[in-house]
DNA sequence: TGGTATATTAAACGTGTGTTTAAAACAAGG
DNA sequence: CCTTGTTTTAAACACACGTTTAATATACCA
């Protein structure tokens, strides 16, 4: 790919991750990315298209690899704990900013959370749902009521994503001051996972895989 | 309070509870209030003057009841586990909507966590702060290591905002649809109430008031 | 009734938005 | 070298934004 289409993606994707479609403007992409405002309708179309296309690489290059690695690791797991756990700190793992930064997928999730964009079907589509429905399968194997397990899933699910689908300027309030923020996110999967392990009292049998 | 002026509140409150500041424009405002457009900067200055009165109204008439009802369903328990209980389900109805619509604060909330307004700190002060930090106290009765009453209080939180923080579109993901906004809301704190008491071993002493 | 303050109106202002245009710069092959 | 196709540029477009203006309508009291 182009450097020039290459530079535009790169900045694109940082601030509609920061301020979603509408509050991003092409003159602050274009700046960001030292390159001509024409450039984005010339290689994208239009500024929709840029956006679609910040969602697909998401997907298909970041966040699919991801998505993979959270597949792996329950179906690795050698037991019902261990793949209740793989699929917590997975998730936990996948929301969370790579290095001191803010992470890509955590800010597009958040931003079509709360003002939808025209690409938040295929969000939900290809992303959000696969993944609950992974941990849904999970938990039918220790539950039977059927909103019983739509309830521990809603409980899990919101508990990893509360913090990371805040702006940055709430995680103060979210987090203690003294503890690392991936230290902390760790601690929070941990709770989770002792959380869940409790409330099934650990009735659920071995599964072979 | 004169009756245009009041029109233009209603009107605002609603759109911007579910756009936010940024998306919703002053002539939006005025169409929905049948008002000319100039009024709003006649009785407030400005559209952040309109924000602010509608932050200001949503918490000085509606949120502060609904802060003191938590407050004293909390004061008024004859035993730890109530007021746990209480304020539970204090918070979860608070950010639950009104009558088949959607909730003026919770809406509010959603915004001002995802794309924070200058008035954002004005909403974690006097509202998100305070009601936690009721939440924590409680925990703290119970609970000796910080961190883990901090975990506590995210845990509680994240379950109890989760479906409400997000738009519309999403709840048919959130909850069966066999089952009545309400009624979901309510079984979900429920929820959380028993997990928290599993997960306290009921080890609190009951508390005098 | 007349006069004054308040409330409302239509129209315009300046600015910022996404997008388009037409020309220029560049790359590569015959 | 010239030609052809692609990429980049500066400038402008039409439109929507928040806000202001100056004129008009309304309310209220002397």
């Amino acid at each position: 790919m182009g450097a020039t289409k290459e530079s535009i993606m790169a900045a694109a994707m940082r601030l509609f991750a920061e301020k979603g479609l509408k509050l991003v403007t092409v003159r602050e992409i274009c700046k960001a990315a030292k390159v001509n405002i024409a450039l984005v309708n010339y290689h994208f179309h239009n500024k929709g298209g840029l956006y679609q296309a910040c969602i697909e690489r998401l997907f298909h290059e970041n966040t699919g690899d991801e998505l993979c690695r959270i597949d792996a690791a329950v179906s690795d797991a050698r037991s019902w704990r261990e793949a209740v756990r793989g699929w917590i700190f997975g998730v936990s793992r996948a929301l969370r900013p790579a290095k001191g930064g803010t992470s890509l997928a955590a800010g597009f999730f958040r931003q079509e959370m709360v003002n939808p964009s025209p690409m938040c079907d295929l969000v939900r589509e290809r992303y959000v749902i696969p993944v609950r429905n992974g941990l849904l399968r999970l938990i039918a194997m220790a539950v039977d009521d059927f909103h019983e397990q739509r309830r521990w899933v809603e409980s899990i699910w919101s508990q990893l994503c509360a913090c990371e689908l805040a702006d940055a300027s709430w995680h103060p309030l979210f987090r203690p001051s003294d503890v690392e923020a991936d230290a902390w996110s760790d601690s929070i999967a941990d709770f989770v996972y002792r959380q869940v392990m409790a409330g099934m009292k650990y009735r659920a049998k071995r599964h072979g895989r």
